[in-house]
DNA sequence: ATGTCGTGGTTACCACGA
């Protein structure tokens, strides 16, 4: 099988890369941030053509998690149990389901903006719900992972000039605590292996040649239980997605299982 | 360079988020 995380930053301006991509890599099941638009509007219409089912937890402009599957899709669960919301709103950024045999989160966690931001309190705040919220199935038999943009680069190695990212969000101990929270909960990162270059980035700025630089992150994340660890057979970032003319900012990471 | 995208509202530009 399968399974992929890809932020496509606006699910409507990537439809049409996001079909033929779909059925070019043979993904079955992929969970996708940032859809930035209503679950209404959602294009579940055009992705069943190709054979995938949608669940989907999408309120607007901002935001937005999907699941979409073509080995089945169960037991969905939109939002994260105990989310803090931010500035009095539960923003849509997590939601689950069972695919076949391996259950999911799509998730994508607040960006925190600054270090002294209140919106960088939240990150923090946001990813103690998730811990919270993932515990049982992290140390459970069935394949589990966490899948998404993190927002955190999990190592100095994940960026491509630390030195730049001094006193900046994406980086910090507290933000990187709290993935190793993550592990100690019985997950661990599949790393995916670069199709070019050294350095496994997931995400390159639109702005200042960041692509054709390299200057990229690797804060897209798969976090999987033992059994989904044990399970995988390759994983990589599929970079030639972020080439081009209506690329998203952020890359595919396809993983394959053996389930 | 504050260098690019994408969205929706206050629309043939702006503000915001990333």
């Amino acid at each position: 099988m399968r399974i992929a995380t890809w932020n496509v930053n606006s699910i409507t301006a990537r439809l049409p890369r996001l079909l033929a991509w779909l059925e070019s890599s043979g993904t079955d099941v992929l969970c996708l941030q940032e859809a930035k638009t209503t679950a209404e509007q959602f294009p579940s219409a055009e992705l069943a053509e190709l054979g995938y089912e949608s669940a989907v937890h999408a309120t607007g402009r901002w935001n937005g998690v999907a699941v979409v599957s073509r080995v089945g899709i169960a037991d969905v669960v939109r939002g994260l149990p105990g989310d803090p919301g931010y500035d009095g709103v539960v923003e849509p950024r997590a939601i689950s389901a069972t695919c076949g045999p391996v259950r999911v989160w799509s998730v994508y966690v607040p960006n925190g903006r600054e270090v002294e931001h209140p919106h960088y309190v939240y990150k923090l705040q946001w990813f103690e719900a998730l811990r919270a919220a993932i515990a049982g199935d992290a140390t459970g038999s069935r394949p589990f992972a966490v899948m998404g943009d993190f927002n955190v680069a999990p190592t100095d190695d994940d960026v491509w000039d630390p030195a730049s990212f001094e006193d900046s969000t994406h980086v910090t101990p507290a933000e990187r605590a709290a993935l190793t929270s993550l592990r100690e909960a019985g997950l661990s990162d599949v790393v995916p292996r670069p199709l070019k270059y050294d350095h496994p980035y997931t995400y390159w700025d639109y702005r200042q040649l960041c692509f054709p630089k390299n200057r990229g992150m690797r804060i897209d994340l798969v976090y999987g239980n033992t059994p989904f660890a044990k399970a995988v057979s390759d994983a990589y970032v599929d970079r030639e997605e972020r080439k081009g003319k209506g690329a998203s900012d952020h890359a595919p990471v396809v993983v394959d299982l053996d389930v």
